[in-house]
DNA sequence: AATACGAGCAACCGCTCTCTC
DNA sequence: AGAGAGAGCGGTTGCTCGTAT
């Protein structure tokens, strides 16, 4: 028996999100909470998937999400990660909440890959330039030997913790929880930062006319959208920024553009809910999880060991990789 | 200036897991 | 116990943009 298709193949819209389907999802998220996706096209009136409309909340609308360049403490942690849960992107976020999984995914495809591929061949041949030693062939027997018995500790060590982090995945959950309970207000700000993008683009290339810009000249401008529907200027004579502050209740959308601050606009509401899961998990782990106890090890170990110039070069990554 | 190519990233697809009845 | 629905996850695709030729 196959299973239903999530959604209506026929009718439903593909392709990037425009910012008017976005203020449509937050709005609606705010309302109702983030849940329950196979009721969001119907009850916003989106010609979207059910799955579609989770991933943009989930990758891109939901609050406290970092976007650009990741640091280098970031990538370490990532590559760490990486060599020890393998491609558990899910997993690495919750170790890095302001990041989603694709965005990790993405960037350990395109940017990490490709720079410890580099390394390992740079490692490998200053290797075979060492090897005619017979000074190094005794250290590197040494060093083998003491690499294996490593080896099989890390590897029971892995699994172990492999295991205890499976089974610690509610406490996973509940720091998904948090920023999800906490305000949506900084959904605005992940539009805004998106819209600004739009509007860039849209300047920059005049070209660039099939999706962004159309949908963004009907908010930002005069001219009625391409598709026939008045633009929210044209509609209520007040400008993207206004109308996104009206519909989100803003005081200021200016001063809330910046990353940390989304405890900052947090109603009184949802900072309660905050300290009430807050409460909740202190109560529900008092004993102190194995996964607190990574997330610790990871941390300190960062912060302890990176320095300002800081960078993968000097990241020993070829020392622990093949252990895994 | 035009074209080809590659990198980066947003989004989709299909599978698996979890929960409910 | 098992079927179905919803949600989550990881792999992959395809579009856009920048750069090289």
């Amino acid at each position: 028996m196959g299973r239903l298709p999530c959604c209506d193949k026929v009718g439903v819209k593909k392709g990037p999100w425009t910012p008017e389907e976005d203020i449509m999802l937050v709005s609606y998220v705010q309302q109702h909470g983030a849940g329950n996706w196979r009721a969001v096209p119907t009850k916003t009136g989106l010609r979207r998937c059910s799955k579609s409309c989770r991933l943009r909340w989930t990758n891109y609308l939901r609050p406290g999400i970092k976007r650009g360049n990741f640091t280098d403490q970031e990538e370490k942690m990532i590559i760490q990660l990486q060599a020890l849960l393998g491609n558990k992107w899910a997993a690495i976020a919750s170790y890095l909440p302001e990041r989603t999984d694709n965005d990790i995914k993405n960037y350990w495809n395109t940017h990490l890959k490709k720079k410890l591929k580099k390394l390992q061949v740079d490692d490998h041949l200053s290797s075979v330039e060492k090897n005619g030693l017979t000074h190094g062939d005794h250290l590197s027997n040494s060093r083998g030997q003491w690499e294996r018995t490593l080896q099989a500790d890390i590897n029971m060590a892995k699994k172990a913790l492999h295991n205890a982090l499976s089974l610690e995945s509610p406490h996973n959950s509940n720091i998904k929880q948090e920023v999800n309970a906490s305000t949506y207000a900084s959904s605005t700000e992940n539009i805004a930062r998106l819209l600004q993008g739009w509007m860039r683009s849209s300047t920059s290339s005049p070209n660039n006319s099939k999706t962004s810009s159309n949908n963004i000249n009907a908010l930002t401008t005069d001219s009625s959208s391409c598709d026939g529907t008045p633009s929210a200027e044209s509609k209520g004579g007040m400008g993207l920024m206004e109308a996104l502050e009206s519909l989100f209740g803003l005081e200021s959308f200016e001063s809330s553009t910046s990353d940390d601050q989304f405890s900052q606009t947090a109603s009184p509401e949802a900072e309660a809910t905050k300290v009430e899961i807050k409460k909740e998990e202190n109560e529900e782990h008092a004993e102190v999880p194995l996964s607190d106890i990574l997330e610790n090890w990871l941390l300190d170990e960062n912060t302890l060991n990176i320095q300002p110039k800081d960078d993968l070069t000097n990241f020993s990554f070829d020392e622990t990789a093949h252990l895994f």
